[in-house]
DNA sequence: ATTGCTTGTATGTATATACATGTATTTATG
DNA sequence: CATAAATACATGTATATACATACAAGCAAT
């Protein structure tokens, strides 16, 4: 649905200025769904992130560091949501030997398992998205790519 | 830049999984830059949004729910959001005689002169996304309203 | 008018986020 | 080597958000 019409807001100074509400709102809209998608499974989507960031590494340990600088929100406090998936098991935590500042994030076997879990979901959640052919969906990639320079 | 190299994710399942992960990046990116801008004016993001949906409405007042219908993020919390844009004395807000459970919220003149001042950085804030040009950004426009069906 | 249902908004609460600051460790510099 | 600066992370605090619940006003049927 247009845009416009979805927020009842008639006219744009121009595409830009569309274009800025446009992805706001379709980020939103997209971010419901995903937290909608990992509720049942008791991970916010920031928490989602980081397994997944650690999957990539496995069995390599990943420092906070390592985290922010790969996570989607910058922002997120990775000290933090290490924690909490630490309290619930999904990732374990060990003072970096070489760098005794640093912290060695690891996924556990029931992190992996998780994951193993939410990858069927996620073919239900991006099938959501098929409105967009391959193609187009390239498209809008080398777009938003290029829109952030 | 590629969102692959943005966070160090070197492969993804398909062009609908990476556009998932694109836009939820580049929203992100644009938030912040979005709240960065309105920092210096003391308000939300939120906040601004509704400024504008009761500018959209001038002099018309706005119901809550005309509100909340209208928003970008349809899960704030108009009501708190309403009564802090209160306590600034950008809106004022009123019992609606004709149905007494509704409210009644108005843009004051401190509030439209905000605007206006927002009106100018806006255009330099546009300006950082002119790396697309006007019929890329319409082509972006259109791609994202057909992915929200 | 009474009852029960719906609607519009407010509020309580738990969690999340943003930002500043604190602390330990390492690295650099004289 | 001593000290200052930088780095990696943790924590405090204020604010924001999500969701459930509460509550008052209106509505509909009897």
């Amino acid at each position: 649905m247009e845009i416009g019409k979805e927020i009842k807001q008639t006219k744009f100074k121009n595409e830009h200025q569309k274009m800025l509400i446009n992805i706001l709102f379709t980020s939103g809209w997209l971010g419901a769904k995903h937290n909608f998608n990992l509720k049942p499974f008791g991970i916010s989507a920031q928490q989602f992130n980081i397994l997944r960031i650690l999957r990539g590494q496995h069995p390599k340990p990943a420092t906070v560091n390592i985290l922010i600088d790969r996570m989607l929100d910058k922002n997120s406090n990775a000290s933090r949501l290490v924690e909490k998936l630490r309290i619930k098991k999904l990732v374990e935590r060990a003072v970096c030997p070489e760098d005794r500042r640093a912290v060695n994030v690891v996924i556990t076997k029931k992190g992996l398992d998780l994951l193993d879990e939410l990858d069927k979901m996620d073919n239900t959640f991006l099938k959501d998205l098929k409105n967009l052919s391959e193609k187009e969906a390239a498209t809008l990639n080398l777009l938003l790519d290029k829109l952030r320079g």
